[in-house]
DNA sequence: ATGCCTAATGCAATTAGA
């Protein structure tokens, strides 16, 4: 079972590539970011035509997910739409499904900048937040995989200039230690237990030919759960999706692991 | 320290991204 995540910077700006991308890769579930579309504007039609189920959380001008899942698996069961602990919490950051018996957790973590400040104290609270579930599913022993754009850069290995970034939201000491914390709990940070070494980056800014120069972070993860772990066989980044015509500023990144398990 | 680029909103310039 492949699942995929990928921050499109606008679905219906990106329909197109993203179609492109389904057809070439056809991975079992894709977590898309950054819909930055309201719940009525969703491509649903065009997705459905690629071979997919979609369940997504639209909100006007920014943030937003969704979740496509590969027909053959029948509908996404959608279990949770939004991230518990703030009734006050109005942003679509997080949706969650259950796909062949796996829980997929879809999220997009807020970006936190200018650090300190008010926008950096939601992202860490929205951290915490993502804590209590990750958890629960852990106590639980589901069989899960919680992925998307984490707007965390978990090392200096995974930064171009990562000295440039200390004081950044993406990867200051607490935004990195809650980061640890996550992982504590059981989760393997699947794409580099597979590339314990490697540079991998996996969004490039627009500016000054970041691509080119391959000057990324490394901030799109996929975290398989204790009981998948075992199983995983291979992740990966789609890098050449980010060098096509009018591209996301961020590639798809993907987890493939043996389910079911034989 | 700021703009470099891209997108949404909505029609100019601002907000946001990372």
């Amino acid at each position: 079972m492949r699942v995929a995540t990928f921050n499109v910077n606008s679905i219906n700006s990106r329909t197109g590539a993203l179609l492109q991308w389904l057809d070439e890769t056809r991975p079992d579930v894709a977590c898309l970011q950054e819909l930055k579309a309201p719940q009525e504007k969703f491509p649903e039609a065009a997705v459905r035509e690629a071979g997919y189920h979609a369940v997504w959380h639209g909100q006007k001008s920014w943030n937003g997910v969704a979740m496509l899942v590969r027909e053959e698996h029948g509908e996404p069961q959608e279990v949770k739409r939004g991230l518990a602990g703030d009734p006050t919490d109005e942003q679509s950051r997080y949706i969650e499904a259950i796909v062949n018996g796996v829980l997929v957790a879809g999220l997009y973590l807020p970006n936190g900048n200018p650090a300190p400040g008010p926008k950096f104290d939601y992202k860490l609270a929205w951290m915490e937040r993502l804590h209590a579930r990750t958890q629960a599913m852990i106590d639980s022993g589901v069989p899960a995989v919680v992925c998307g754009d984490f707007n965390v850069i978990p090392t200096a290995l995974d930064a171009y200039k990562a000295e440039r970034w200390v004081d950044d939201a993406l990867f200051r000491p607490e935004t990195r230690a809650a980061w640890e914390r996550l992982l504590a709990q059981g989760w393997c940070d699947s794409l580099r237990a597979t590339h314990p070494d490697q540079v991998i980056y996996t969004f490039f800014d627009y500016m000054r030919d970041a691509y080119k120069r391959n000057a990324g972070l490394r901030i799109d993860h996929l975290l398989l759960s204790p009981s998948l772990a075992p199983h995983l066989k291979a992740a990966g980044v789609d890098h050449e999706v980010r060098g096509r015509e009018k591209p996301s500023d961020h590639a798809p990144t993907w987890v493939e692991f043996d389910w079911p398990v034989k």
